[in-house]
RNA sequence: GCUGGUGUGGUGGAAUGGCAGACGCGUCGGACUCAAAAUCCGAUGUUGGCAACAACGUGUGGGUUCAAGUCCCACCACCAGCACCA
């Protein structure tokens, strides 16, 4: 028997496409276009991970079967790789960026192709290459100049580790998202994108894209939307201010108001108001809070009535106290709003802890225990009280009729708020796209003329972050002095950069066109390759990298550079590699396993078998070295069938069925995400041709083919031994339907619903005939004790018989 | 708390409402070997039985159905996203 040795016939063969450019996807042909994407990755320093080989294993072999059923299939991959973990290794060991990234990515690009990922490597670039960075910013400038971009000083999230400010996204529930420190608050002039302007929208296109439902929902949630009445409130002292509320069924029920500590009514409230002092030692309190409290599960109550004055409820003229309460936020509805105690969990607990009274205007729910939940009356029949003409209405009837009363007195409207804010687009940081403006004294924010484009990042010595909070490129004095590009005069740099996310808002477009100096990308090669058809990426880039690019190519589409609204059309997430102990790898848990190891190990096909049956493609999966040996096992009993291979151009006989039937589960499998099943009838086909002493020519190039997805180099070498043209140039085989039926099946008999036995029948034989076979059969017999009442008969299923 | 998801042998996991546990791993027994590894053969949900078989069995409790892991209702546990968003 012929011996073959892994990594040599892996090279060949890794070897054989490099040169051949194999699979190199060309704009334009005849051949329809599909296009696949994986998440570029960011390359740092330690190299791919194992869970990195199970998405792109399981998007190359979908890739490689597309390829032989005729598509021109796009599968690129290249290099995000601006950000802070490249800065900090540059930091550390004194090197330029620049430098770390491409020994990483070096690093990266041999172990891709180790694995016999088929990659168009023609495609490459890294968001780093001032080629493609040109464009990021050329993009921004189209921000700015259609006033989508602006600067504005706002309270930000700034990490005090990272020294850098941070946006809503990267710092969810008030830490930083790369070193986990709690987050604070600083007043700062930043550069902000308005995504909210897009939060209807963003919204809306979740309905046109096969978005897997966890990320929508993700999106959603972070999106926020609640629609309500915005109201006019009239204080006693002859001024007004504004509320928000989802729940305007339950204004009979208002015992007091509260308005945002740091919000804007407050500052027109306060000249009239007798404890001012009070008031604004409050204010001065919260503004030094922490995010450590907002971010602790203890909700604060605490708050101060405005003295003086009283809020004047519209419907019954009744005044209530009004209280400024850091529960209330500024920045979001009109940083105020009604409170219900009754009906609201937070009203409840403020109006306990400051002895407020609370009146109950929802019949039918407890108040003592569980009414305030917000949504505990909600659809359930309750019925108003307490609330004048509308006592008996249900929730829903009251929530119109109430509204249509304020819309008819002139003091309410219905509005839409959204959680989702502007993103905020400045980073303090060297490592990042610079933002190609400058500001001129006379003129303001100029921008760079396109022509001037790239700026470059210029070299510094310090790369550094400030605590300042500058960008280290302040320090570069005569990068930062320059002269205005309108009138000409003195001015000065932004020296801030963009943030890690932008280069890959637009990526999977430059994959259509890499090399176009002209134009971000061509429209022709967008119209060629349309959507990106499956796109595959990790849970965590849900509400941040998939919003942003959403937003960003959602920009585009209305200033007409793309020809979609949603460029990606189908999204879908891997599960997580786990270590052997069911825990997150990680080098302090010591459960790492790299890939490259493996490899060295047992070959790239198996590494690869292993992690597309390694359990569901979605859900997380530990790592298993006995799992894997089961795999290696596998390739070597398919290398050991050669042995039985005799001359023949068509499938024996015996195996015909099962053949059409594998060809069927696989094509099927493999364009659902169910590569573990694919595997597995692959292993049944595979001991099916086993247990005979002959197999075909054909039996077995079948096999070869169906696997050489999953395992390309060792299917390669077989089927070259076996005389044929390479596997990857050929054609996907198509399932005879009409084959995969079998003629005789066995058929199992039910009495009373339970299995008795089985009969061996004809497939369409009719029901009489197997029932009487049925009544045969001895041990199914013993169970029809009566007589038949009823016969249910499913032809090649089930015969249950009722006695 | 809200919104999703998940729950099946010793283990990873299969099952368009139609034989639960495919396929793999592990374990046990056997073959080969001086021995081990590798490989091959057989057994392997639990309980009873020499066996043929039977009873029980998919987080819990109900229900629909000739038939439920799958559908419906109520609950429990775990995971994820959001969370003082009015």
């Amino acid at each position: 028997m012929k011996e073959y040795k892994t990594h040599e016939v892996e090279a060949k063969w890794q070897k054989y496409w490099e040169d051949n450019k194999t699979f190199r996807a060309t704009n334009g042909g005849k051949k329809p276009p599909y296009y696949i994407l994986v998440e570029f990755p960011y390359p740092s320093g330690a190299g791919l991970h194992v869970g990195h080989v199970r998405s792109y294993t399981a998007q190359d072999t979908l890739a490689r079967m597309k390829r032989m059923q005729g598509f021109n299939v796009l599968y690129p991959m290249g290099w995000d790789a601006f950000g802070a973990p490249a800065e900090e290794y540059a930091i550390k060991n004194h090197i330029h960026p620049k430098q770390a990234v491409q020994e990483n990515i070096k690093t990266f690009k041999s172990q891709m192709m180790n694995l016999g990922i088929s990659f168009d490597w023609d495609r490459e670039f890294s968001t780093t290459d001032p080629d493609y960075y040109k464009w990021t910013q050329w993009q921004f400038l189209q921000f700015y100049k259609h006033g989508k971009a602006y600067k504005d000083t706002v309270p930000v999230n700034w990490c005090p580790k990272c020294k850098t400010v941070l946006s809503n996204e990267d710092s969810a529930g008030g830490v930083c998202e790369r070193c986990g420190s709690v987050v604070v608050q600083k007043l700062k002039s930043q550069w902000m994108l308005k995504m909210s302007e897009y939060a209807e929208d963003l919204l809306d296109g979740l309905k046109d894209i096969n978005f897997a439902d966890k990320v929508k929902m993700a999106q959603t949630e972070w999106i926020g939307k609640s629609v309500g009445v915005q109201m006019k409130v009239k204080t006693t002292d002859g001024g007004e201010f504004e509320i928000f509320t989802t729940c305007i069924e339950t204004i009979y029920g208002i015992t007091f108001f509260v308005i945002a500590p740091d919000g804007k009514i407050i500052k027109d409230l306060m000249p009239k108001i007798t404890n001012k002092a009070e008031v604004e030692d409050y204010i001065k309190l919260c503004a030094t809070k922490s995010n450590l409290e907002r971010k602790s599960n203890v909700k604060d109550k605490s708050g101060v009535e405005l003295k003086g004055i009283k809020a004047i409820n519209p419907v019954n003229g009744k005044e209530v106290p009004i209280y400024a309460a850091s529960f209330v936020l500024g920045d979001y509805g009109t940083g105020a709003a009604m409170a219900v105690p009754t009906h609201d969990q937070r009203d409840f607990e403020f109006a306990v802890e400051h002895n407020i009274s609370m009146i109950q205007v929802i019949g039918g729910a407890d108040v003592s225990e569980k009414a305030f939940e917000k949504h505990s009356y909600l659809g359930k029949k309750c019925r108003l009280m307490n609330s004048a003409e509308f006592d008996g209405l249900t929730v829903e009837q009251a929530k119109e009729a109430i509204t249509a009363k304020l819309q008819k007195m002139g003091i309410a409207k219905v509005t839409t708020n959204y959680r989702l804010r502007d993103w905020i687009f400045s980073r303090q940081r060297f490592w990042g796209e610079p933002i190609p403006l400058v500001h001129c004294e006379k003129c303001g924010w100029v921008p760079l003329d396109e022509k001037d484009l790239p700026l470059l990042l210029p070299d510094v010595a310090e790369y550094e972050p400030t605590d300042t909070g500058e960008s280290p490129l302040a320090k570069i004095t005569d990068w930062v002095n320059t002269t205005c590009p309108h009138c000409g005069g003195p001015a000065k740099r932004e020296t801030d950069t963009m943030p890690n996310w932008a280069g890959s808002c637009w990526y999977f477009l430059r994959f259509m066109d890499p090399h176009n100096d002209k134009e971000f990308v061509s429209e022709e090669a967008m119209k060629y390759w349309g959507k990106v058809n499956w796109y595959n990426g990790g849970m965590e880039h849900a509400a941040r990298h998939l919003l942003y690019a959403r937003y960003w190519v959602q920009f585009l589409y209305n200033i007409g550079l793309v020809p979609y609204k949603e460029m990606i059309d189908t999204r879908v997430s891997h599960g997580m590699v786990l270590g052997s102990n069911n825990e997150k790898m990680s080098k302090s848990k010591g459960n790492v396993i790299n890939p490259d190891d493996i490899v060295n190990q047992v070959g790239a096909d198996t590494l690869r078998i292993y992690e597309m049956f390694m359990g569901d493609y979605q859900q997380d999966a530990p790592w298993s070295t006995d799992s894997l040996k089961g795999c290696k096992r596998f390739i070597d009993k398919v290398i050991k069938l050669s042995n039985k291979v005799i001359d023949g151009t068509s499938y024996s006989n015996d195996l015909e069925s099962l053949i059409h039937k594998t060809i069927k589960k696989v094509t099927y499998d493999l364009s659902h995400m169910a590569y573990n099943t694919a595997v597995s009838s692959l292993m049944i086909l595979t001991n099916a041709m086993d247990s005979k002493e002959q197999i075909s020519k054909a039996d077995y190039r079948l096999l070869l083919t169906l696997l050489n997805p999953l395992a390309p180099h060792i299917t390669e070498e077989l089927n070259e031994e076996l005389g044929y043209d390479p596997i990857c140039l050929g054609e996907w085989p198509v399932c005879d339907e009409s084959k995969t039926v079998e003629n005789t099946v066995d058929l199992p008999v039910q009495v009373l619903g339970k299995v008795r036995g089985t009969i061996s029948v004809s497939k369409d034989a009719s029901q009489d005939e197997a029932v009487s076979l049925a009544c045969e059969n001895e041990n199914i017999n013993k169970f029809i004790t009566g007589d038949i009442k009823k016969v249910i008969y499913v032809p090649g299923r089930i015969l249950n018989i009722i006695v």
